[in-house]
DNA sequence: CGTGTGACTGACC
DNA sequence: AGGTCAGCCACAC
């Protein structure tokens, strides 16, 4: 599998993680179909995303919640803003896996099989 | 073509 | 709660 066709997923599934919830590298990883050692992968996809793309970058962090970007760097501080804007409680670069990790599973017991869930429409209020 | 470097992870201490 | 370590792999030099 070549590097760009894994990007290419990698980009798909990040595109699905639902506004006001995250995901880790790993995560993103095994739902692209690609094995956990790939999750260093993700962070060099994500930032060879397009910006027209519009990727929702910043929903994935790493395992421990942490956001991986150094602090200091522009990225970071967007990173916190942009999550916090969606009402993800960020505190030190940091935030609570349990309350906000995407789960994929239960997204589909709660909507259904094939249904398809916007979730810019609840992003707003809050 | 060899080496160093991360937007990582899991395991251990 | 923190720190270290090996395994991984695309990319830059």
């Amino acid at each position: 599998m070549s590097a760009n066709e894994s990007y290419r997923k990698i980009w798909q599934q990040a595109a699905l993680i639902p506004a006001g919830q995250v995901a880790s590298y790993g995560q993103i990883a095994k739902l692209a179909g690609l094995p956990r050692r790939a999750a260093r992968m993700i962070g060099r996809a994500l930032g060879a995303a397009p910006v027209e793309m519009q990727l929702p970058w910043y929903r994935v962090v790493n395992a421990q919640g942490k956001i991986s970007i150094p602090k200091g760097r522009p990225r970071f501080v967007q990173q916190c803003a942009l999550l916090e804007q969606e009402g993800i409680e960020v505190r030190d670069g940091q935030l609570d896996m349990d309350k906000y990790r995407w789960d994929p599973s239960l997204d589909e017991l709660i909507w259904g099989p094939g249904m398809l869930h916007d979730p810019s429409a609840e992003a707003g209020d809050n």
